[in-house]
DNA sequence: CTGAAAGCGCTTACAG
DNA sequence: CTGAAAGCGCTTACAG
């Protein structure tokens, strides 16, 4: 058996009373006890018990993130951020992973409101009515990241889709490019989407430019297959296209795959941007040209609120935006 | 004030005893007595409270697991594999990332052990003669996933490194190249690299083939940016390379960038070869012939393992050596 | 079929 | 500076 805080009483001759304090604060206690009781701690090997602490300060140190998916480079990326904010101020973090199934997802809820974690990151997705329901009644805090949520009392960290994508039409039209296509992801999903898609089209406006419907496309998801398939389409249907705006890094990818398979060179015969600017942006060949979003920062953003919030450092509250910035590199050809 | 045991009780008119048998069993309870709890929970919400069960049944229901970086896609994999195994159990996971820093490494193993989690999954780093220690005076199961461990009576689960880089450069042989490089890496850390290195050494003589020492690069890291710069020297040094095997994907996609700068085609003026099969292996231009190792699943098995001697199903023991397969895509020509 | 009571391993007023 | 005692929210023999 584990040694417990009885067993390091005993053998340091005090009150677990006593061997509680040195453990914690550690003041009020004369130095020969505290002594005492950390050789009898070192001896008997003991480690105090974090569930029975956390039944009497009602906090377990813990944080939890749900992805619809763990294991692409955006949860990965994001998570990495929330990891350190949290390590840093002692907490753990549980990784739960939906599926994006709406059944899965409550059995994830009422899972983590019962293991009492004392913050909870709903990551990319969109946080529908009935989470938002469920989550009211929970008493957890909690914070959407990236993917708007439907209650703007709900606090989120995201970037500002509208702007990032008139950003990146910009700078596309600013290389030249007057048929661009546009391919965007998980568009019933996502509210963000409905905002790069704005954006996008006011780029045009803005630059006296129109946009044929026919080089829109929306698509199912973000990941490569996606963009495989979709870059297809667009290529088949969206006439003359010198460029194609992908709402990812992995679309990116996917479209620079069906541009190769129909004999096209990026960037020479077609300009591929992404967005997210994941660390294969800078793998692929060429290495891509992308709308960058801050998705560690944000991870640890997004932690930091609910720990800043725990730790009664501050009110949980507010939307957080994080600005996007273009970084160039070998995908996209001034025309 | 969250609810507790003691208020549903209250409510509905019977003793915290009762209610617990309903929650749980459900045994041996009346069904008039039955519906009146259940009613009770509805109406306050009531979410027992998984801290307090843990403290009783000294079962957290959680597992945890190590990596150095978190945000690469490897972790990603494996990860996928450890949350559905542990979330199909109803056992929850934590990650921690431990930057492969000695240090930090042995803190996390401390907090886990205070958090009383039930298991650890140990993922690719060495398993120190330090952490090994530390870990046998902790009692907690641990299984450590690709990466040997100093201890023969830790259990691992693994693909076997030496096979798998000899399946690899028989390939490349039988493609007809005999000008082979080796690019693998973090070589003073994993054994399973001097796996990796006898494989692919045996390959060769088996063939009647020799190894140029200057043909063999040991890196420090398995990253994108380690095969860039090790796939420049290796180009620079290696005499007439005709392919090139990296010890993991993001090594091989590192190479094929080192190639395209140095003005070579892949696979037409060099062959590249990586190791592992992570998603990018397929999204690369072209895509990657590579050895595959199935993540998922390993992860899975892992997580099995430690789940099935927590339940008492199973002893924890022995070694799970997965097979690995060669996945021919794009990157390799055959002379 | 159900309840009173003890106990899981800590922490925290309250005395002293 | 230190200890006795109560309590955190459950579960589990033990009676009945």
């Amino acid at each position: 058996m584990e040694p417990t805080i009885k067993d390091v009483a005993r053998r340091a001759g005090v009150s677990t009373a006593t061997v509680s304090r040195v453990l914690n604060g550690g003041h009020w206690v004369a130095g020969e006890t505290r002594t005492a009781v950390l050789q009898a701690v070192q001896e008997l090997n003991y480690k105090p018990n974090a569930v029975a602490r956390s039944l009497m300060s009602a906090q377990t140190k813990t944080l939890a993130i749900l992805f619809p998916n763990v294991s692409d480079m955006f949860s990965g990326t994001v998570l990495g951020g929330v990891e350190d904010a949290a390590h840093s101020r002692g907490f753990s973090v549980i990784v739960c992973k939906t599926g994006g199934g709406h059944e899965r997802t409550l059995a994830y809820l009422q899972l983590l409101a019962e293991k009492r974690v004392d913050g909870i990151i709903f990551a990319s997705e969109v946080l529908r009515e009935a989470y938002a329901d469920f989550i009211g009644q929970l008493r957890i805090p909690l914070v959407v990241l990236s993917g708007e949520s439907v209650r703007p009392e709900i606090p989120t960290v995201r970037c500002d889709d509208r702007q990032a994508a008139y950003a990146g039409a910009s700078y596309l039209i600013g290389q030249g490019h007057e048929n661009i296509g546009l391919l965007y992801g998980g568009a019933h999903e996502t509210p963000e989407q409905s905002g790069r898609l704005e954006g996008f089209h006011e780029a045009h406006r803005d630059h006296g430019l129109a946009v044929e419907p026919s080089r829109v496309l929306c698509l199912e998801g973000f990941a490569f297959k996606d963009g495989q398939v979709g870059g297809a389409a667009l290529l088949r249907q969206g006439g003359p296209l010198t460029a194609i705006f992908a709402s990812s890094d992995e679309l990116a990818l996917g479209v620079m795959s069906a541009a190769y398979a129909r004999g096209l060179r990026v960037p020479d015969d077609l300009s591929v941007m992404g967005f997210d600017d994941l660390p294969l942006a800078e793998m692929s060949l060429p290495p891509l040209t992308t709308v960058r979003q801050p998705l560690y920062g944000m991870g640890r953003r997004a932690a930091t609120m609910l720990l800043d919030h725990i730790q009664d450092i501050k009110k949980l509250e507010g939307h957080a935006v994080f600005p996007t910035t273009i970084v160039e590199r070998r995908s996209v050809r001034r025309l």
